[in-house]
DNA sequence: ACGGTAACTGACCGATCGGTCAGAGGCTGT
DNA sequence: ACAGCCTCTGACCGATCGGTCAGTTACCGT
């Protein structure tokens, strides 16, 4: 891989973990064995570093968005979509986590408000105007805890590297089911038994 | 309010948003009309700040999971705890939005380990031992998504200070039947239609 | 052999960081 | 009136921040 690419990873894994504003160029030149001058000339400022990093995951969410029509009544397509979105999540657990809980608090930053408009549209899919807050709670559990629970793993997926395969899978089934449950709608919900 | 508990509540609510290395010691003072000699009277240092701002949240689920004799197999004694999980959600939405995203990459801060310590506790309480891997995710989503969910409505919240009594309400019921959904294990779960 | 270019570097810049310190102002009990 | 304490402040410190710039390597096609 190219030292160009190098240094985006290198970014998004630190932003993801210390956050943008705790990760300095200095920390990131000396993980990829470079002076911090070095970081500059691959990338023209910090910000570029970020849009770098996070950039292509908002074009490819942007991407799956755009590929769908309307809104999501059916129950296959509704199954179809979640698929992709937890695809989406499983590749991009880094920079879903930086934008979740970072979108606040980086305005002014372009591909920052992007990523805040992504989410705003990617919620509408779900809970469009008729949305109840329990409908709202879901989507926001939905995402927010797959966008945690990733990134959390992510120290137990680098030392189980012997399972990362099956346990991936695994992953990604397990997680489907779950985001399936979590989103689908009251009127589709089988009755459930009073507590 | 004491100015003491002011800088608390600002230094939280800034930390929550910004990140702890994102805050600065001056913004914290001139959102408190100080000066940040002033904040370093009231407070040894940032970190004396943060410890305030997140110790008692801690210090309170420390309590609750204290209270609590072995794991959770009974369903009453589940879904209390799940109700005092959720008040405590509540109550304490941004330092858990804190130490849930930004616990890693703040190590070497005591707070900080007891917060990371007490998550790796309440963890035990849902997937001890036996714990599939699907029971980890839903742990995870439910902890990390309640987290944010709670947090990213702050704006929200304030905004609709109107229905503040009942939509809190509303939010805190939705709530408890979420998370009991998510965590709800599989021996009790009722079978599910494949898809 | 030589000119051009991509990759990289150290020195340096102003700004801001967390933190220290001596002291000013006000309020209290004596 | 005085002493003591609580609150607060500006000046200052070394370190680090993001970023600029001139210059050094090494490799390339001609």
């Amino acid at each position: 891989m190219s030292t160009h690419d190098d240094l985006r990873d290198i970014a998004l894994a630190e932003f993801a973990v210390a956050g943008y504003a705790g990760t300095s160029l200095q920390r990131i030149a000396e993980i990829a064995g470079l002076s911090k001058s070095s970081v500059l000339y691959h990338y023209d400022s910090k910000e570029a570093l970020l849009q770098a990093a996070i950039g292509p995951a908002i074009d490819r969410m942007d991407a799956i968005l755009d590929s769908l029509g309307g809104s999501l009544t059916d129950r296959d397509d509704r199954h179809a979509f979640i698929v992709q979105f937890v695809d989406f999540l499983l590749a991009h657990r880094l920079e879903v986590h930086m934008f979740i809980n970072q979108g606040p608090g980086l305005e002014d930053v372009p591909v920052i408000d992007r990523a805040n408009a992504m989410v705003v549209k990617l919620a509408t899919f779900f809970s469009s105007s008729v949305g109840t807050v329990e409908d709202h709670l879901r989507f926001g559990i939905a995402l927010g805890g797959a966008a945690y629970v990733l990134s959390a793993k992510q120290d137990d997926a680098l030392r189980d590297q012997q399972f990362g395969e099956a346990a991936q899978i695994e992953v990604r089934t397990a997680l489907i089911t779950i985001v399936t449950e979590l989103l689908e709608p009251v009127s589709l919900r089988s009755a459930q038994a009073t507590t």
